[in-house]
RNA sequence: GGGCGCUUAGCUCAGCUGGUUCAGAGCGUCUGCCUUACAAGCAGAGGGUCGGCGGUUCGAAUCCGUCAGCGCCCACCA
């Protein structure tokens, strides 16, 4: 068999792919076997691959991958959500440059041009998933818009509404006025900008007189106009919609202002002075300009004092005619020019610069605006209260565990869910309003626009006529006596995209539409969410919440918080700074197990990771050392009837040691995979693989060139090999497919993913060979280095003296192996070394390998002084603990006894030394 | 303003409930090797006052306090 030097990954991966496609081998159906589930957090329906995806993306993979190879009915679900505001906003913008308006249209016929954007984009962000090697289950696909979801969502709402959880109202909400609609507090993200503090000056208008106030502590601002306050706002466009200034009451600069009233500026609109704790009394002149409709904390003052709310914008952020003054002018704008304005006419008392922060909407990027709107709302209280002890009490493990507090932390602060979203691209709020006349015929008043809420227009028809009867009684509308005399007309708004993210591990088995069924009650609860923690109160917490409200049950038992992917400068990867690789190029360098090692590298659980394509080639390189390991393993000739009694010693105790050393390390990787630690895993398989067994077992057994290899020897590296390929395959799972395969005759259909790898403990002697390997491997090590400080040729043997050497040490059963492994002629047992050698300690065991005329003396004694002056020191470290009556009291038994072990090992080894030294001098 | 986290080798990070010769790994660096699986490789080497200071302890990278620097989250001071 030919097999090229360097492993080329495209076409290995391309075929496999297919072939675990053909051969459904991600598929899953409930069974008897213990199931594990992840449902994938599902990416924009019209996204792109990147590098945060390949992150999540090749985690949940090694993680299904690995339970599935650990005999577990494993079911990765993959899926899309629609994401309502992002996908209406390409829309628009795609719909824009052909010259269309979205107010052109009906709502029907914005929808076809969504759903054809959808159908066009949607999926390519999956496919991209194939390429990377994900192993989801690929008929159970999703749409959070689909037909299945879409109905959970309906169900859902409307049975949260009948337990009075859901409510329409009109309140202060975050508005957006580019995307024109409302957005929940967590999709407002606050940005510190350089803006202005603005002084504005309020006439007083009555009483004018100032003579009755005492003049202590007051600041009393007068010029010839008359007497004013000062106000100062950040926003002054906002002064048309003013119904108020509030002082603090104990504020004693301004007592003088209290129960007075002052002129609005520009506007000359005449309001009180009201006094309210709530202001800061030390934050600018301690006068507040209360504009309830634009700002939430005078909406509450607004509240409070009863007062107007003068709503002075468009939902655009243009100047209502409410306003009066600027109408149609940008809020920017007008901000500018009122400025000017104000300067102008000398109501401006000055402008500072003013570092602030300002809420933007997280989509849009433009400033939110706070607005009063009438929305619907999802009570939390109840929802919070469910889903904070089942995180606290690790009922629900997050890893990290610091996630934990910010969890707590916004469930206890919670508000309620501003669910509606003014917006097309989404599940239409099933709320039906009334529509008819006001009086019936017989004189009885009609509840005109109440409000339905049903899972149809059908059952909302019969809900309205159930619940008021009068209706029934109404004439029809159609002339010819058809119809009913009312007709519903169903809410515009549509649902936030996470309302029906938050059901997603529960309506991927149709958990709201078939309560109870096979699959949920399989499949659910999954086992492990893999996600960023930005999204922990988009979604994270609130599938939580519908987790236990709808199965009474935690929706997943894990949850391992990614990092971000940031550049390997540790910034973040942006369009704008061109430092995001795409990560399908990377794949086409590297191999997708290359990209895949690359990225674990990086990553600890819950740190940011500093990608750098370098990672990627480590990975790819680790792919040639399999390979190459797999051509030599390959290139053997076998000799069926093995003849060579010390190669078949030498081999069959290295094939002991392969084999404990495989378990050791597999019980430290299934160690880290409990924990999550699954670079610290791959670390220790690729160590595993490229030391132990290339560096170390295969050349232990490798036959000479052209020799053969004997068949039992043979077999048993390809059972290590394949052992080894299956604890990388979650990892790479495309080399180690091809190679298993190529390995022995398979069956069509078969994989290495379905075969379990299954691990014995380690025995006692398991641990003795390991640990008289380790010693043999300190050994070689040792004699390279001579040879190396000594540029002695790989090709000339050498003579290895053991000097007093223990003699029942076991190290010499390996004797073959040494001589192989360090190319000696010879291995001696010497009580005193010989002249001219130079020696190293392993443990307190001295070892000389002897030079001739090489030897440096002169560097031997300066080395040898060195090292017994280091270990003097060290061992009166130990004398001084030891010396320490409280030291040897309070530690334990075993901690002093080791003290003295490294105490006599130090003297012995000082001893050696000591005699080398001698040796030299001589 | 409140809360949380981080600081260990040139870089990225392990180091668990204080105690193994505990100061580690990978990468990078340096030296020598194109040795018949692999130069995308092999062998070897160097490299750190564990952010500063103070404390607890027989013993501190590890626990406590404090300072400094960095980062994240939350928050209605206009």
């Amino acid at each position: 068999m030919e097999l090229a030097t360097k492993y080329s990954p495209a076409e290995v991966e391309g075929k496999w792919y297919q072939y675990w496609l053909d051969h459904k081998l991600f598929s899953s159906k409930p069974d008897e076997r213990e199931p594990y589930t992840i449902v994938i957090p599902p990416p924009n329906v019209t996204g792109v691959l990147h590098m945060g995806h390949v992150l999540n993306e090749t985690i949940q993979d090694i993680l299904v991958r690995h339970a599935r190879m650990e005999g577990k009915n494993a079911c990765w679900v993959p899926g899309t959500d629609h994401a309502s505001i992002a996908t209406e906003a390409k829309v628009v913008n795609r719909l824009a440059e052909q010259g269309i308006k979205k107010t052109d249209l009906t709502r029907e016929e914005f929808l076809k041009h969504a759903w054809a954007w959808t159908e066009e984009h949607g999926g390519i962000i999956l496919k991209q998933l194939r390429k990377l090697g994900c192993s989801c289950d690929w008929d159970r696909t999703a749409f959070t818009m689909d037909e299945k979801r879409s109905e959970s969502v309906i169900k859902v709402f409307c049975d949260l509404y009948r337990k009075g959880l859901i409510y329409r109202g009109v309140r202060m909400v975050n508005w957006d006025p580019k995307a024109l609609t409302a957005l929940s507090d967590e999709e407002v993200i606050y940005k510190e900008e350089h803006t202005k503090l603005y002084y504005m000056k309020y006439y007083v208008s009555s009483p004018v007189g100032c003579d009755n106030i005492a003049t202590d502590g007051n600041v009393i601002h007068h010029d010839e106009r008359g007497y004013y306050a000062v106000v100062a706002t950040t926003r002054p466009e906002t002064i048309m919609g003013d119904v108020a200034m509030c002082i603090n009451p104990n504020d004693p600069k301004n007592q003088w202002l209290k129960g007075k009233k002052v002129i609005v500026p520009l506007v000359n609109r005449v309001i009180p002075v009201i006094e309210d704790e709530y202001v800061d009394i030390e934050f600018g002149t301690g006068c507040l300009k209360v504009t309830p409709a634009h700002d939430v904390n005078d909406y509450m003052l607004g509240e409070k004092y009863n007062l107007e709310a003068i709503d002075v914008f468009n939902p655009d952020g243009t100047l209502s005619e409410a306003a009066k003054l600027y109408v149609g002018m940008d809020r920017f704008d007008c901000r500018k020019q009122i400025s000017k304005d104000m300067i102008e006419s000398g109501l401006m008392e000055k402008v500072e610069d003013y570092d602030n922060k300002i809420g933007c909407s997280e989509r849009t990027g433009v400033p939110i605006e706070p607005r009063l709107s009438m929305q619907w709302f999802l009570k939390m209280e109840h929802l919070a209260e469910i889903a904070l002890a089942p995180v606290m009490n690790d009922d629900i493990k997050f890893y990290p565990t610091k996630y934990k507090n910010t969890y707590r932390h916004w469930l206890e602060n919670i508000k309620d869910w501003c669910i509606s979203r003014q917006l097309w691209w989404g599940h239409r709020i099933p709320a039906y309003y009334i529509e008819a006349p006001l009086v019936s015929p017989e004189g009885e008043k009609i509840p005109r626009g109440a409000v339905i809420v049903a899972e149809s227009e059908e059952e909302a028809y019969k809900i309205a006529v159930e619940q008021y009867p009068i209706l029934k009684t109404l004439p029809p509308t159609g002339g010819d006596g058809e119809g009913l005399g009312f007709t519903l007309r169903q809410d515009e708004d549509a649902l936030d995209t996470w309302f029906s993210s938050w059901l997603w591990p529960i309506s991927l088995f149709d958990g709201i539409n078939n309560p109870g069924n096979e699959e949920i009650r399989y499949y659910y609860p999954t086992a492990d969410l893999v996600t960023g923690p930005d999204i922990i109160f988009f979604w994270v917490a609130r599938m939580i919440m519908a987790g236990y409200e709808y199965e009474g049950k935690m929706p997943f038992r894990n949850v391992y918080f990614t990092g971000i992917v940031r550049d390997k400068l540790g910034r973040k990867m942006s369009k704008s700074l061109g430092n995001s690789p795409d990560p399908l190029d990377l794949i086409a360098r590297f191999g997708a197990d290359g990209v895949r090692m690359g990225m674990m590298l990086a990553a600890p659980a819950g740190n940011d990771i500093l990608f750098d394509e370098a990672l990627c080639e480590q990975g790819r390189n680790f792919c040639n050392k399999i390979w190459n390991a797999f051509r030599l393993v390959k290139g053997w000739e076998v000799s069926e009837n093995s003849d060579n009694s010390e190669n078949s010693e030498i081999n069959s105790s290295a094939i002991r040691w392969m084999n404990a050393k495989i378990r050791e390390v597999g019980a430290e990787i299934e160690d880290s995979f409990s924990k999550y630690r699954l670079s610290e895993a791959l670390m220790a398989a690729f160590k595993l693989f490229t030391d132990e067994f290339s560096g170390w077992y295969l050349e232990m057994i490798k036959p000479a060139y052209q020799q053969p290899i004997d068949r039992k020897t043979l077999d048993a590296t390809l059972d290590i090999f394949e052992t080894l390929m299956k604890i990388i395959h979650p990892f790479m799972p495309f080399i180690t497919e091809e190679l298993w395969q190529a390995m022995a005759e398979r069956e069509d259909g078969d994989s290495i993913m379905v075969h379990p790898l299954k691990m014995e403990a380690l025995s006692e002697d398991d641990k003795q060979l390991l640990a008289l390997y380790e010693k043999a491997k300190q050994v070689i090590s040792g004699v390279r280095a001579v040879r190396n400080s000594k540029n002695i040729a790989q090709k000339e043997a050498l003579v290895l003296e053991a000097v007093r050497p223990d003699s029942n040490s076991s190290l010499f059963t390996l004797n073959s192996s040494l001589i192989k492994m360090a190319n000696l002629s010879e291995i001696r047992c010497v009580e005193k070394k010989g002249e001219g050698s130079q020696s190293f300690l392993v443990g307190t065991e001295e070892y000389a390998v002897p030079l001739g005329n090489l030897i440096d003396t002169e560097a031997e004694v300066q080395k040898a002084e060195a090292e017994i002056k280091r270990l003097e020191g060290f061992m009166m470290g130990i004398q001084k603990k030891l010396s320490n009556e409280r030291f040897v009291q309070n530690a334990p038994e075993q901690v002093v006894a080791l003290e003295r072990k490294k105490l006599s090992d130090a003297e012995s080894k000082i001893a050696a030394l000591q005699e080398t030294l001698k040796a030299l001098r001589s």
